[in-house]
DNA sequence: AAATTATCTGACAGCGCTTTCAATATTGAA
DNA sequence: TTCAATATTGAAAGCGCTGTCAGATAATTT
């Protein structure tokens, strides 16, 4: 190790001020200043106002490294997400690091890339650094996993219902999004309807198919299987749905894809067939991206408000972090018609 | 406070390992222990053998936030950047943390939501939380202020040129890429080729509109300002900067986006007014997001290798990070041709 | 064999902050 | 006016790890 932040400072760094040299300014004890700074105990106005002068004087602001080690937070929470540059999670990204840095936390984004070893190995990560809670952006990993971390953190988990001490969860309704998305279309006359589904055995993929079989059933049509295709959750998974469904054979009138991103593919593999959207199919997606309102046609989908789950999340981080039971509930599902479903005439 | 860690813990958790834990079983000295962790010095076999085992017993690893507070390296690198969400940065972020992470790096992301007094009070946070370093992707700030930052803290910087001690900056050929861009189009018979710029007096827009100039240029067309239109590099830019082209009534066969957004913006707009691409119009964007491959039709672009430009930046300052001088290089631009653009018949 | 030198290793002093614990100072009650 | 109770404060001991320094061994040298 040959470079060393001393060395490396060529010109005069001001020297960071720290809480010894505060008091040392202010004639107190670093007792004193530490406990102005947290609010740990009263401290006379005197002194107070005395700390508070020679704390601007010197520019002095606590040091967050030190902080974690004496007292055991570190101001930090770790956030759990699939990948970091997901058009979906970037939203619930973003209403976190927002929510979270208005309190003064720090986040520390960590990617699992859909993968439950490697999720647990970013906890692992997590731990290691001391962060004061773990956010966990519908995660792979088991419920009793979650639940065991929680026995030591504070630990907020989206995507799923999970009840144990320690833990909140923070669940979208899938299922009735999925119903109403299905539901549109059936209003519009369609009574086709082709599903492609997200990535089996996963709770909100599995909760979103009920929901279009729910919705059909109730129509009083019988649930065909050759309407369903499986898709990955990806842009290329859906246009292989729509190619396989081509294939087949199948009849449908309009397509509900599980997630905007199959939803952008199936479009495009139907404008390679000569189909059209809304001309010859309805097309209704899932999520709302921010992209789904600029694509041609502009997609009707399901208004998932990641960046609102973001933040509520963060603030349920938030209250658990003081003790407090959150008390946060989920925005309802809602649709956003635009230009890619249509009547049947 | 009333939450302790050791309060919320009700079962018995394995009680996290510390390295003088490590030196007392192996009996050595907490100094060994230390130097084999960071092979600061030579240690006699057998006594490496002896930790070794320990560690391994014990399931020892050691506390980051203790390790920074002694010897003032956290392992965590800071990254400022405009926006977590960002379809552009996403990629790079991505691999950043890839690549820093197989190094044992922790990133530490920060928004400056493209406000350069944001940006100061990012970089401020990343310093108090005592990072080892700080990469910058395409800031606003001032290269001043970047400069003064390389002073304490290897720095690396993307979409500059900057050269001063203890920084790297790592620049794509923005010029190359909307000169390669116009070619294109030029290539394809087109004369009346339009340009949406990206958020003027940024270098990169600067350098896509120098580019644009240039290829219209030396291909004996004069520049006509009336088909250059400012635009943010959103899509909704891209769709108010078609408008206002339409209403001016300006001719052209075919735009040329600064960025894929507002390439999407255009696309949709032009879609209102019954032109279609690239039949009436051929497009063109600059970035290659993932969503370019998938919209109607498949956007012909620049390639800019975002993850890659990532993976370069955290590359770069783990080099600087041990003392090297970064031997970095830029993957040049490239064109990607897909469905948007066609040959003027 | 004595004197040097090169190799390991442990003791110890922090890094900047929190948190008992005990010591004052202050107030109220008796 | 005296004693207990309460409010403020400081001293000191770490949190878990690193890095310097000097002591202990072993390897070379005259």
């Amino acid at each position: 190790m040959k470079i060393k932040t001393s060395v490396r400072a060529g010109a005069r760094i001001p020297q960071k001020a720290t809480l010894g040299m505060v008091a040392a300014a202010a004639g107190v004890s670093p007792s004193t200043v530490s406990r102005i700074l947290n609010g740990t105990a009263v401290v006379s106005p005197e002194k107070r106002a005395e700390v508070d002068k020679a704390i601007a004087d010197l520019g002095f602001s606590p040091n967050p490294v030190a902080r974690g080690l004496a007292g055991g937070r570190t101001l930090s929470v770790g956030v759990v997400t699939q990948s970091i540059d997901s058009p979906f999670y970037g939203g619930a990204l973003s209403g976190i690091e927002d929510v979270l840095g208005m309190a003064g936390y720090s986040p520390l984004f960590v990617s699992g890339h859909w993968d439950a070893a490697e999720e647990a190995r970013c906890i692992n990560v997590l731990r290691s650094r001391c962060v004061d809670g773990i956010i966990v952006l519908t995660g792979r990993l088991s419920d009793q996993a979650l639940r065991a971390c929680a026995k030591t953190l504070p630990v907020v988990v989206t995507g799923r219902n999970l009840k144990a001490p320690g833990l909140f969860s923070l669940n979208f309704d899938n299922f009735e999004g999925a119903r109403l998305a299905t539901q549109h279309l059936l209003d519009l006359g369609h009574q086709r309807i082709a599903f492609i589904t997200g990535e089996p055995g996963h709770p909100d993929a599995d909760e979103r198919l009920r929901g279009y079989r729910t919705a059909i059933e109730s129509a009083a049509i019988a649930f065909d299987p050759a309407l369903v295709v499986p898709g990955q959750y990806h842009e290329a998974s859906g246009m292989k749905a729509v190619e396989s469904l081509l294939q087949c054979g199948a009849s449908f009138t309009a397509i509900f894809a599980a997630n905007d991103q199959m939803a952008f593919g199936a479009a495009l593999a139907l404008d390679r067939h000569g189909l059209h959207v809304p001309v010859d199919v309805s097309l209704v997606g899932f999520d709302d991206l921010a992209a789904a309102a600029y694509s041609i046609p502009p997609l009707s989908t399901i208004h998932q408000p990641s960046v609102e789950l973001g933040r509520l999340a963060a603030s349920a981080m938030l209250q658990l972090l003081v003790g407090k039971k959150p008390t946060i509930v989920m925005p309802v599902p809602s649709l956003v018609a635009r230009s890619s479903s249509r009547a049947l005439v």
